[in-house]
RNA sequence: CGGGGCGUGGCCUAGUCCGGUAAGGCGCUCGCUUUGGGAGCGAGAGAUCACUGGUUCGAAUCCAGUCGCCCCGACCA
């Protein structure tokens, strides 16, 4: 019970303000092992919203869903060399079985391009199979040095959507729908802003052509990376011996694309929205959109509880999803407890309003307070929410732009990282060893050259040579 | 793997310097009074003081070692 606990402010300290928000909303806790998570009900019904409005987009592009198994023999893995180099440091590996040591180690799924691509190689024959459009809701496991609940945890839940094509065209295309389809659910239904592009090739994932990711700003200023989307082209097909027939009659290797989100979503979302009394939930990834808190005196209860009971199954038949507290608790211990958990709508009732037929509504995210008649609330409420939904998602978006900020010397570079925080439009070079030298001199990295980034000529913020477009950069968790 | 912090009822902490047989707050259970922004009184349950070994008549406390967790950095979604 989450009653009587006053939470670390975001300004004295962030990451613990962090940490405590998460345990004491219960979104999820620690558990026997180290970096591994408990996610609890709060968190994982966040979880199911994520997953099934994201799944519902996925199918929309006629991608279906496949379950390939944990285990991954070590040998397949090692088939693309790029692959396994980039996940050798993170694998966990399993030597036993039934008592006995295996005759070859199986790795716990990092990811599983490889077992997926072993898989079709046997399977996929002619053009007319294709394009082939996999998704699976899984569990991974990568062996983090370093954890922090949500956002890096050594097991993880998430998606990952595999795809193979007869032309390079079609799984760019592909690559970057996916990506299309992360955003929409990010802006639309979490109340997210992201920066959509392509990363550098230091950054791109272990084995992909070109990754796309979205980055968003947490409210500490620092960048994470919410969802990717690879393509491939044909290095695990040449990797793993996957071919078709086109129409030619031609013997030729597939393209492949891959895409993946995280229970890191919910990590972002509550660094994105959260405040100092809690979590701050946009009513469309909600687990309770309203909350109905009566409040009477003995003598009165069970009037006003009637009159509770009777919105709570209104608004329930509405389609919201609502829970009425009727805990013997003073009412404003219920409060705390749920801005806490960051219910989007509050409905007070009491003596008061059960007379005079009305309801005061308490918004979260700025804690407007306003008294309607309980006539008006089935016209009001798609309104409030419509209206919070679009408000969270503004100010995290000024938010952001707020903190962008476009440098053109690495002093300044420095001087606004340092002083300002955030995220650096700069002009970069392209090569490998200013990326890298920016870095250790000052822990920011290229997120992403955004779509959105128009050419534009200026010389590289590090080294002075020309280039055609400012990149985004940042310090990242 | 480096640097820092911390392990004492479910939670937070005092007690450790200076050894004497575990204390307070919160929460929990029961009863009564309360209920519109963190209520009150009464009764009660709940602890091998992280672990192992040592010193001692006696260890939460001193000594040695081990384990675990969190935070900050290097690796990564």
């Amino acid at each position: 019970m989450a009653i009587n606990q006053k939470l670390t402010k975001r300004s004295d300290d962030f990451a613990k303000w962090y940490n405590e928000l998460i345990l004491k909303s219960e979104l999820a806790d620690y558990s026997p092992v180290r970096g591994c998570m408990i996610i609890l009900p709060l968190g994982y019904a966040l979880w199911e919203n994520v997953q099934r409005l994201m799944d519902q987009e996925f199918k929309k592009t006629q991608v279906e869903n496949v379950y390939f198994p944990a285990l991954i023999p070590l040998s397949l893995l090692q088939k693309e060399a790029e692959h396994v180099e980039g996940f050798s440091p993170q694998l966990a590996v399993v030597t036993h079985g039934g008592g006995k040591e295996l005759a070859e180690p199986l790795v716990i799924r990092p990811t599983s391009e490889t077992i997926i691509w072993q898989y079709y190689a046997d399977r996929l024959q002619s053009y007319r199979q294709l394009p082939l459009l996999i998704n699976q809701w899984c569990n991974v496991m990568r062996w983090e040095m370093r954890t922090r609940l949500f956002l890096r945890t050594t097991e993880f839940l998430w998606q990952e959507g595999h795809t193979a094509h007869a032309t390079p065209a079609e799984a760019e295309e592909r690559a970057l729908m996916m990506l299309g389809v992360y955003r929409k659910v990010l802006e639309e239904y979490m109340a997210i802003p992201c920066y959509q592009g392509v990363k550098s090739s230091q950054e791109k994932f272990a084995g992909a052509e070109n990754s796309y990711s979205l980055e968003v700003m947490v409210q500490d200023f620092k960048a994470v990376q919410a969802a990717t989307s690879h393509n491939f082209g044909q290095r695990f097909s040449k990797a793993f011996g996957v071919t078709f027939l086109n129409e030619q009659d031609e013997r030729q290797h597939v393209y492949t694309t891959s895409w993946g989100s995280s229970t890191r979503l919910i990590g972002t979302l509550v660094m994105v929205h959260a405040d100092d009394r809690g979590l701050v939930l946009p009513p469309r990834i909600a687990r309770t959109q309203i909350v109905i808190v009566p409040i009477s005196d003995s003598e009165n209860r069970k009037r006003v509880f009637d009159a509770a009971g009777k919105l709570e199954n209104t608004l329930r038949e509405q389609g919201y999803t609502v829970k009425a507290d009727y805990r013997d608790i003073k009412p404003v211990h219920k409060f705390y407890d749920w801005e806490l958990r960051g219910v989007p709508l509050r409905i007070e009732i009491g003596l008061k309003e059960v007379t005079a037929e009305e309801a005061t509504l308490v918004q979260r995210d700025t804690g407007k307070k306003m008294t309607v008649r309980q006539a008006e609330l089935s016209e009001l409420i798609p309104g409030i929410f419509e209206e919070m939904q679009r408000r969270m998602f503004e100010r995290a978006l000024q938010f952001r732009d707020e903190h962008t900020y476009v440098v053109n010397s690495f002093k300044e570079f420095r001087e606004v990282l340092e002083e300002k925080k955030g995220f650096l439009r700069a002009h970069w070079c392209g090569s490998n060893s200013c990326e890298n030298d920016i870095k250790s001199e000052t822990e920011a990295t290229i997120r992403t050259i955004p779509f959105d980034s128009e050419p534009e000529t200026g010389e590289c913020v590090y080294c002075g040579k020309p280039s055609g477009r400012r990149v985004l950069f940042a310090k990242a968790y």
